[in-house]
DNA sequence: TTGTAAGCGTTATCAT
DNA sequence: ATGATAACGCTTACAA
């Protein structure tokens, strides 16, 4: 709030000579608001020349509706995160609401659940930012919508994670790898963990199993990708293939790839996950698993709202988000002589 | 808001046996709120075991104080924004504002300053999203803060954009090259029409134009780049170096030049802006001029709440922030066979 | 068709 | 130390 007090109803209610509830009965489009039309002429033109604005506040308080929705992403550093958000967004707005959106910056998200509480938004999505691991307290009376995650408590929009695993671990198996190694999730987030079950049990069934060395877990983040690919290069025995659980790990791992001087795909073939716009600006391109985000967001914002709007029990669960193999420049079948050279650290 | 109604002051002081009033005393943290121990205990478990949140929108309204301050970028899928936020947020945040994050997406910013207009925030950063063209009634009374952007009406938080250029323009120079073009700005955003002049004023100064066919302008965006740079290699006279106006459109004027076999440094030089993480992820790494998005974003967010909490007069212009070059992998002396090959088209 | 009155959940200014 | 009472700016019956 300004200083100096604001245009309020009140005052283009005296501008234009009726009381102030005939002014909101003119400007808050009340379908059966029945007003002369001279006295909504006079009104309309009083609102514009004063600079008339609703104070949207004042509107929720009574309403108990404030026609915004809070949004909680664990971060916006990762673009997939971004694209979510995106698509949720139009939706949102097309629908008339208000997107308040809560940068989980790493953080716990339990304070900033909080403040969207307060300030009364309709209803919450909460982007794999473990919900599950939140009070209960804190999301009562709440109309909730998670992405990514599964809950019995709340309805959820979800892509095929563990397709995302499959289909990763098929191209690999395709392409002839046999030593092969994961970096995964370092903390318990649903969908990643999803991916790394679907790809280790593809393996599985292919009679390859994953050494517990080559298993590495690491932040969702570039450097974590970078440290994690440098501890697999710095192993004896080196796969000859690494699943990344997203792609900002891959792209990590790529780079340390490259400061290494271990060429991708010959020496090591690199598989991300979500296919974000820089996974085509590498050299080589990064191979992944396309995953829906905007259409991720889209649905959360139309079951959220549908939901909101009382219409009828969308809640259904609906199929995951189908994902899809994007073959590119990071992968090809492994040389022969894989799995015994050791390389001297870089940097 | 959800369905059933939630829990009020009203029923806090029911169940506590108090007024309502009191509870408000007791919870708001009112520094000279004089209750007895035993009401206050009584008040805070009857608040603990009703699960009460105070309603942030009617304690907004009576205050007239909303503690929350709007963000408009003009998007999200430039991870300079996002870091300008992540610096914002982080001071908004300790000093207890909640922060409304409005992503332009492209779109108008107009409706978006109405949104966080009515909902009442204490005040307003906008960021690079050209502020100087909205109607002038859209921001009256408001608090507001610009970054990237002049304003004689606003108080602004810069980065020294001109610098940039120079800086772009005498690495390019040192390195001997003299046949320089430059990717700018599509639209008149302050920092890049800025950037822009700095590189040409510098490059002027050393006795080098740039031909006009040379200056190309493509939106800020990895395809913007991408285009330009195609269109570039596709001169009968060719470039020896190309400064793009950020490192988005540098990293899709890099992919440009790998799909079209030009190879960088060699054949061309390419210098960014920003210096965002994505930078160092690219073979060759990008040679860029970094620019300090968080601080940025933290200044922006100090001065609107020292602004907003009335403290002494911070308005006075402050320098704008130093930017520095960031020599990598993409430039590099020309070649002196530079300026007539022609290429035959990718794709 | 329009004005009057009530109330949304707070905080703030009084009496008591 | 606490309880009435009056805002804040709006919407929504209900009266006129």
């Amino acid at each position: 709030m300004a200083k100096r007090t604001r245009v309020t109803s009140h005052d283009v209610a005296a501008r234009a000579g009726v009381s102030q509830p005939t002014v909101s009965l003119v400007l808050s489009g009340n379908p059966r608001a029945r007003v002369a039309k001279a006295t909504r002429a006079r009104v309309l033109r009083a609102a514009e020349e004063l600079g008339y604005r609703p104070n949207l506040l004042a509107r929720a308080l009574v309403q108990q509706r404030s026609f915004a929705i809070g949004v909680v992403v664990p971060t916006l550093s990762n673009p997939f995160f971004v694209d979510v958000v995106n698509g949720l967004e139009r939706v949102a707005v097309a629908e008339g609401y208000a997107v308040l959106l809560c940068n989980g910056r790493g953080e716990p998200v339990a304070p900033q659940v909080e403040t969207l509480r307060g300030r009364m938004v309709d209803g919450l999505i909460i982007d794999a930012a473990g919900a599950a691991g939140l009070p209960e307290a804190l999301l009562a009376d709440m109309t909730v919508v998670l992405v990514e995650e599964v809950s019995e408590r709340w309805p959820t929009v979800t892509s095929d994670a563990e397709a995302a695993g499959r289909l990763a671990a098929e191209h690999l198996l395709e392409l002839g790898h046999r030593a092969v190694a994961m970096i995964g999730p370092a903390t318990d987030v649903h969908a990643l963990r999803r991916r790394e079950r679907g790809f280790l049990a593809t393996l599985r069934q292919a009679g390859v199993s994953v050494r517990s060395r080559w298993l590495r877990r690491a932040p969702a983040t570039v450097r974590g990708g970078q440290e994690a690919m440098r501890a697999l290069l710095g192993l004896d025995a080196r796969p000859t293939a690494v699943f990344c659980a997203t792609d900002l790990v891959a792209l990590g791992a790529l780079k340390a790839c490259v400061s290494a001087r271990v060429r991708v795909p010959e020496e090591v073939s690199l598989v991300g996950c979500d296919d974000i716009e820089m996974a085509r600006l590498t050299t080589p391109e990064l191979t992944t698993v396309a995953v829906p985000a905007r259409e991720l967001g889209a649905r959360a914002a139309r079951l959220l709202i549908g939901m909101l709007e009382g219409g009828p029990d969308t809640r259904g669960r609906r199929r995951p988000l189908p994902v899809s193999l994007v073959r590119r420049g990071t992968t090809a079948p492994p040389v022969a002589s894989a799995g015994g050279a050791r390389m001297e650290g870089s940097r």
